[in-house]
DNA sequence: TAATATAGTTAGTCCGGGCTAACTTTGCAA
DNA sequence: TTGCAAAGTTAGCCCGGACTAACTATATTA
């Protein structure tokens, strides 16, 4: 079985796409993943049968579709990586949400194990601080805007 | 003409390459690029063949390989990038550093010009706060530590 | 319940970018 | 100067992952 193996990017995609339309609201239909990733339906079909002979969902031709345990773990790895990539995309960097979505979107299949559990202690590091009362996204911001402008 | 088009990751990892090797010491051999990709000889010839029709590389069969103008600039962005992610990782984050070049190849691909700009920023603005005694890097180490040990 | 719209699948194609095997060119050493 | 090893290229293959067109299943609604 390659039911270990690292997943390609593109798969991740479809693990994250499906983890969020459902929680979101119901169920992930295969139309709504091909729409969230901006492909067409066919190519969902076979990423799907790759995901199920993988253990990760639960599919069958026309049937509904489901994570599987390891599934959803997998998935909720994955869309944490985004999330934090996220926040310090726009909370740090300043970067406008929409394309902070993007790069994040781009840039969370390369990261490593190492990379990403550091980077979510950076970011919670950066919270406290910010807590404290020192913003370090602001005052970086403040030293970009000079840059910028000044 | 295709010449304005971004990359491909793989083609971005070539011309790094060449620019490496070039600067290096002497001359960009196919043999130490295919070496340093851990790639076959063979898949770097095609490589050339489409760095030169994009106009990045002077290439003839058999011949040596010299960076354009523009691929010069364009290799020197490149290399760029992966100087200040590799920093972020290692400085800052502080993993260890062939971990943290190798997330750096991964992840280089994936920024866009935007955060690319912003992290150069970012990593200038840690820099300066080095340098006024206030080691962000450091800091950040030793919340780490206390997370793992503590 | 039958007709049709919509969702999903299959078949076949393409493209990038790897690979190996076999061939050609180049360059060094006898 | 020739003769062989090393470097480079070509041809042909494979794989992942997109696509379109055409078909099938499902659902809606008249």
């Amino acid at each position: 079985m390659t039911v270990h193996d690292q997943l390609s990017a593109s798969l991740e995609d479809y693990l994250e796409a499906i983890y969020n339309l459902s929680s979101d609201n119901r169920i992930a239909r295969a139309k709504d993943i091909a729409c969230q990733l901006r492909v067409a339906r066919a190519s969902v079909t076979g990423a799907l049968r790759t995901l199920a002979q993988r253990e990760l969902i639960n599919y069958k031709p026309y049937g509904y579709i489901t994570l599987t345990e390891r599934g959803r773990r997998l998935a909720w790895k994955i869309v944490r990586r985004h999330q934090i990539l996220n926040y310090f995309f726009a909370q740090v960097l300043g970067v406008e949400t929409t394309a902070a979505q993007e790069a994040a979107c781009r840039t969370e299949h390369t990261l490593g194990p190492e990379v990403t559990t550091r980077m979510t202690a950076f970011v919670e590091f950066i919270r406290r601080k910010q807590a404290d009362g020192q913003d370090l996204g602001q005052s970086f911001q403040q030293f970009w805007s000079l840059l910028r402008e000044g």
